[in-house]
Formats: structure tokens, sequence, C-alpha cells
DNA sequence: AATGACAAGATGACCAGTCATATTGAGGGT
DNA sequence: ACCCTCAATATGACTGGTCATCTTGTCATT
């Protein structure tokens, strides 16, 4: 698994999935399709269910509400995916997946970078007034237990996204610019998990204050230890 | 609202919920109801329903899981609640009420107090193999978005939880038991929701994993300033 | 004609909430 | 003390709606 560099907000995925990406390797050419090859309607449930499973949670988000806000006929649904629960699994594959890090900031430093990152995620919570919360978090909490298929596929999303912010912690205590000698490995975890619990507060408060906690907490406490409160 | 204090387990509230008690002034008296009075059937449909809810949630308990939980018929939950959700609301309130923090503890230090608190509730998600994550963060995935009512709550429990937290690192502070100066408030909330993001990845990873990374940088990293990884 | 893809609507399970009926004790009359 | 009436409460079967999944008819291609 491989995050695609992307300059959207992880938060705000389907913006750039929008984007009109032929997959003549997923198409399925029948007599009914004319003239120019289109994107794949397997692609396009994934991508459109990704945005209301979000935005409504798994129970909530009924096959017909995919579908319609896929654009695509109820019945199809089962011919690209055996049941609700394998779609899940494709759309969190693919939320891991289109979710990036921004690489399009001013600053070079590690710790500008991941900040930047945690910043864009804010800003795109803010966008939808802290309605959404955090994709993985909103799964596991609901689905976690009763589906292991989903289960598999959010550790292994969860353990790359780690990777990334382990990495940039690791390059940020190379580069000295920051003062925490902590394993990058136990903080990139923390900080992921830790923001997870950010945005369902957030969802709760119905305001950024968590997020501001998380920030001063994270960036200006345990990573560059300040200690002067 | 105010804790009541039990030296029980935050995730395992309802061991000390089966213990009878009688609410004389919540008993709905009726001509069938011969002899002593006996708990109140509302109380234990509460009661009864924070166990299922918790180790279900929202949407995949039924109020028939509820009632058959409870030992009462189904067609009575309606006289004790106007809805489903209204129930959850109640609910709630209870799963704050019950919580507390363990105060037979042979540390008489803020912070050992707090580290206790959290080791209670690292040993009852412990017990439950990881499955149940956390009440709060469950409550608000599943329903922040659906339910007012149940964000209102829930809103109100977690200040409240936040200030116990919050009380502790103030403690600590003065005490000299920490070396962080961070703001008190600000670090009881990022601690309650960091608690949150760690009991919702392990209920991804199945394993404490997220917890010790938990203890390690918020107690060792964040409270005690120790830089030395 | 045979085959495979598509998809509208049928199917059966589930479930929050309702309600007709049952139950029961209080109060009053004898 | 006993009986009857009545009102309040209890409750299990039912209702209507939702929804994941499946069926089956249609259509296009070979």
């Amino acid at each position: 698994m491989s995050f695609v560099k992307t300059g959207g907000s992880v938060v705000s995925p389907v913006g750039g999935i929008q984007a009109r990406q032929a997959s003549v390797d997923k198409i399925k050419l029948t007599g009914h399709i004319g003239g120019m090859a289109r994107a794949s309607m397997k692609q396009q449930i994934i991508d459109a269910g990704l945005a209301e499973l979000h935005a409504r949670g798994y129970a909530a988000c009924s096959v017909e509400d995919i579908t319609k806000a896929a654009g695509v006929p109820k019945g199809s649904f089962y011919n690209h995916f055996a049941s609700k629960e394998e779609f899940a699994v494709d759309v969190v594959r693919r939320y891991f997946e289109v979710s990036g890090w921004p690489t399009s900031f001013e600053t070079t430093s590690a710790i500008g970078r991941l900040r930047a990152g945690f910043e864009a995620l804010y800003a795109g919570a803010q966008e939808r007034s802290f309605s959404r919360g955090c994709m993985w978090g909103n799964l596991a909490n609901e689905v976690a237990d009763h589906s292991n298929a989903i289960r598999g596929q959010l550790a292994e999303g969860l353990d790359a996204w780690s990777a990334i912010v382990t990495e940039l912690v690791a390059q940020a205590q190379r580069n000295g610019e920051i003062s925490s000698a902590g394993d990058p490995a136990q903080l990139g975890r923390f900080i992921v998990n830790a923001w997870e619990g950010a945005l369902t507060r957030s969802r709760v408060v119905r305001n950024g204050q968590p997020m501001d906690d998380f920030f001063r907490m994270v960036f200006d406490l345990l990573l560059a230890g300040d200690a002067t409160g």
C-alpha cells in the first residue's frame, strides 16, 4: 500500500476524485457503452460512497444512498460488490490510497510539513463544521467488532499513515528541528490516534477547540518540548 | 453533574450497577406491585442498556435487545422512554454518573492517581479483548450528527470528565510531581481525547499497543518531560 | 440461438413505535 | 368482610417502514 501524493485534503478526498481518470483495465466494455470509454462504474461507486460513508456512517448510509450519490442504478451495486461490507473494505482501501500528505508547502522542514498536513486536515474539518469526525475512527467504532474484513483494512491503512508521521518525526529529530527524543514509531502512532480523538471530540462540541488542544500539546509540548506552558 | 466515586472501572460500570438499590421516588406504584418495593424498571433498563449499547453500538442494538437484557417486556420500554434516542440520552447521563476515578490506591500523589485511573481503564479494556472501544467515542462517532440531544449529553459528560483530569494535572503541577507547565485545562481535554483515540485504535489492532503508546507519550514525555526517549 | 451483462423491483429480515387487551389495586357501596 | 367498578399501568402482537440482497426479465453481442 502506498500513499498517493496529492495536494488535497485528507478529510475531503473526494474533491480530487471527481477528476476523470479512465481506467481502461477496469472498464467492462459492453455493447451498450458507445463512443469513448468512460470511468469505471465500480470506481465511481467507491468514490461517491467514500463521501457518503464519511458523511453518514456505515449503518445510516444505505446502498441506495450510495448508488444515488454515484449516479448509478441501485441494481448495479451487486454486480461490483458481493456485499455492502466488501464495498466498505474497498472504500477504506481507497480512502487511504487517496489520502496523502500535502507536499506543496513553502516550508521544507519536516516538522513544518507535519504540522501543515494536520492543518490541512483541520481546515477540511472546519469546512464541514466539524460534523464528519475522522473516517477511520468512525468506521472503527461502528464496524470493527462486526467485520473483520473492514477492521483488517483499517489496520493496514493506519499502519501506513502512522509510518508517514513516523518518518516525518524521525526526519525532524535528525534535523534537530524538535527536541523530543521519543521513539518515532511510537510518536507516529500516538499522534494519529490523538488526532482521531480530537476529531471525535470536535463532533461533540462542534468547534475546533480539540484540534487547537492537539496542536498545542503535540507540537509545542510533546515534540518541541516547550515546558513553559 | 457530579462524578460518583466508585472503586470500579469506567469501562465496566455495569458491575456496580447490579447492586440493588431501591429508588422509591422512581417507583411507579400501581396496584399490581405487591409486597416489597423493587428496583425501578426504568433504572433497570438504563443499566442493562448501558452494557448493551457499549457492546453493540447504537444502531446495531435494538430496543428488543435492550429490554431482553433488562429482563423486562418490550412494550414497557415506551412507558419509560419516549424514544430510543431519549433512552440513549439517559444512558449517557448514567454512564458519566457511574464513571468515577479510582480513589483506593496506595499512592497519594496526584499524578499517581491519574495514572492509576487510566490503568484501571486499560485493565477493563483488556478484559474485553479491546473490543468495546470508548463509550463516548463510539456514540459520538455514530450518533453525534444525528441527535443533538445525545450530543449535548456527551458534551456535558466530557466536560466533567476532563475537569477531573484537569484537576489532577493541576495538583500534580502544584505538588511539583510533573515538569509540564502546560495549561491544565488544555492538558485535561487533550488527555481525554487522546485516550479515546487510543481505545479506538485498539479496536482495530486488537491489542494494547495504543494504550502503551498513550502512557508513554502522555505520562513520560508530555507530563514528566522526559526527553531522553 | 446462445451467452453474458445490466438493473428494476421483489423478497424477506429487521425494527422503532403503536395499541388493543389484560392486569391490578384503590375506592366506594353493601 | 366482600364485591363491584373504574382508572391506571402493563405488555406482547402487530404495523408500517427501511433496507441488504436476490431474482428475473431485457438487452446487446457473438
